[in-house]
DNA sequence: GCCGTTTTCGGCCCGACTGTTTTCAGTCG
């Protein structure tokens, strides 16, 4: 499938158009169509195929006939041409910030310069303050702008973000004049990884909590700060911004700072068609400005004719369309979920024994757990011998018989190498449920690492294939896995597959959780616990599920202990049955 | 470049803050 290669080159096309100084209409035009490409249910040459290309929103004749060039030809000659005219580097300076397309082809004009490296000779030698329109402060910015923009090319993790924010908002939140303050950006929104923490708070006095803002101890630096809005630096250099806004404007201003951009562009679209305007005071009427909605998110949705669409969902990929038919996806929910699938005890790398992990899960409202250490072969993390396994298992037995929440006797036992498991099948059968997972030689080549994926979801004692792609977010690669094929295959074998809940792992990530809900495969969270805090991760992996639009019935957290037991045995039977 | 209940031209989402310039363009979200 290549719609996430085209809609890569339209939004190159668009950031070539920016820099050039094209109408910007016609680059939202490019940024439009790779966002519906991105979104698509389904492979893009389908629609060439059938020559319904000019029928997908947003593409008309020109992007249609790019696309048709691309599949048939493999290039797209505008492309080319753009990439001809415009040097490479200062697409890269669009990442700087506050650094933009005019900016830069002023820089580019005036000076010559076309490198990063350039950009920044230049403007530690004054030359960029000489520009008209550029000053002093502005060349100061820029040259901070380029430190960031080399030193911080990743993102945050949510986890990070989170505490981040959460430790704004504490100092905020007590601030008198404060009615209410919240996180919205990404970060409400429940994105892997997030670029800086958006705040919201509701005052009458915004003076006041820009003030208590602006002195909170770890802000760097201010980059901006006016009566109702500012920026600043935190340590780490992360840019947190705060909004601060009337009660009667908090739904508007919630709905506008939560995004995504798209939506929000979509949803002013849409207050547009009815003759209102949406900002982030209120919905109103064109006209007459009166105020139509505003206090809260439900009630700006109400007004306009929709069904109240989850943060999660807001990123302009179809979900405004069916909240306008009632068609929304019911979305999981914390509250559904009856027990963790993926704890670590002492009994192999983890912190804690098991009796804690089941009272911790009993804290939680859970009704079972599933306690998985690691499998022989893991030395470096003490995976179980046989004899210890089976040890485990007698101890399990007795602390089921006394405990509130039900433990299931499970392993994480590793894919080896070759896509065998790492225990003989007569003692993975007396597993109450199995997880496989590949933690070990990843530098395989793609062809031998599928056969062994392959081969391991052949195995009918594999119940859970435990984050699938092994990716570490910042740290490590996924593997290099065709998620079509694994999907596939664990819809054919009733395989489950794991949304593993680290915050660094979320592993499946939300547009693999589609392909596997599109197959009807079930899923399974697991939080991966080595300690006991990290029973509350949960969250980050619900994060992926909601974003991918999955419901409760798709989820296997949401059994009881009994309809859990029921799933496995039943698919260990096809699964024998297909063997046989 | 796309689109059409103002339909084949003329619109296209909206506002805060900064910096450089004296009224607004640029950037950001």
């Amino acid at each position: 499938m290549k719609n996430k290669e085209i809609a890569g080159k339209f939004l190159e096309i668009a950031h070539l158009l920016e820099i050039k100084g094209e109408n910007s209409f016609k680059i939202r035009s490019y940024e439009k169509a790779a966002e519906t490409i991105e979104s698509l249910d389904h492979d893009i040459k389908d629609d060439y195929i059938s020559g319904n290309l000019e029928e997908l929103d947003g593409i008309g004749k020109g992007i249609a006939a790019k696309i048709s060039e691309y599949l048939s030809a493999g290039k797209i000659t505008k492309l080319e041409e753009l990439r001809k005219e415009i040097p490479r580097g200062l697409l890269e300076m669009l990442k700087v910030p506050g650094l933009g397309p005019a900016k830069i082809r002023l820089i580019h004009k005036e000076l010559g310069i076309k490198t990063m490296r350039g950009l920044d000779i230049a403007a530690r030698r004054g030359e960029l303050a000489a520009l008209s329109g550029l000053g002093e402060k502005s060349a100061a910015n820029i040259l901070r702008g380029l430190e960031i923009a080399s030193r911080l090319d990743g993102r945050l993790l949510m986890s990070t973000a989170e505490n981040m924010a959460d430790d704004f908002l504490e100092v905020i939140r007590k601030d008198k004049s404060c009615r209410a303050a919240l996180a919205c950006g990404s970060v409400r929104r429940g994105c892997e990884t997030v670029g800086d923490i958006d705040l919201l708070a509701v005052s009458e006095t915004p003076e006041k909590i820009i003030d208590t803002f602006v002195k909170i101890d770890g802000v760097e630096k201010v980059t901006s700060s006016g009566p109702t809005k500012a920026s600043v630096y935190s340590t780490g250099d992360v840019q947190i911004d705060l909004r601060v806004v009337a009660p009667a404007s908090f739904g508007a201003a919630m709905l506008y700072f939560t995004g995504s951009k798209e939506h929000n562009i979509a949803l002013r679209k849409c207050a547009s068609a009815m003759g209102c305007t949406l900002n982030e005071y209120a919905l109103s009427d064109q006209k007459s400005g009166e105020y139509r909605a505003g206090e809260t998110e439900k009630d700006v949705y109400k007004r306009l004719g929709l069904d109240y669409i989850p943060p999660e969902l807001r990123e302009n990929r179809g979900e405004i369309e069916q909240a306008s038919r009632h068609a929304l996806p019911s979305l999981i929910e914390a509250k559904d979920i009856k027990g963790d699938l993926h704890l670590h005890s002492v009994y192999s790398d983890g912190a804690v024994e098991i009796r804690g992990l089941a009272a911790r899960a009993s804290e939680l409202g859970y009704e079972w757990i599933g306690s998985c250490d690691h499998s022989m072969s893991l030395t470096i993390a003490r995976g179980l011998s046989v004899k210890n396994l089976m040890k485990k298992k007698k101890e399990i037995e007795s602390l089921n018989k006394t405990s509130r929440v039900r433990i299931l006797f499970g392993a994480e036992v590793d894919i080896l190498s070759d896509g065998s498991l790492d225990y003989p099948d007569e003692i993975l059968k007396e597993l109450d449920v199995c997880l496989g997972a590949v933690h070990a030689v990843f530098n395989q080549s793609p062809e031998v690492l599928n056969k062994r994926i392959m081969r391991a979801m052949d195995n009918p004692y594999l119940d859970v294939l435990a984050h699938p792609t092994a990716r570490l977010i910042g740290k490590r690669p996924p593997l290099a896995l065709d998620m079509e094929k694994v999907t596939a295959k664990a819809a054919e074998k009733n395989i489950i597959l794991e949304v593993n809940a680290f915050p660094d792992r979320r592993d499946l990530k939300e547009e693999h959780i589609r392909m596997a809900l599109a197959k009807g495969v079930m899923l399974s969270l697991g939080s991966d616990s080595h300690a006991l805090h990290h029973m509350d991760n949960m969250r980050y992996g619900l994060m992926n599920l909601r974003r991918a639009g999955c419901g409760k019935r798709d989820v296997l957290n949401t059994r009881t202990a009994a309809e859990l037991s029921k799933i496995i045995s039943s698919r260990r039977r096809k699964a024998n049955g297909y063997s046989a």
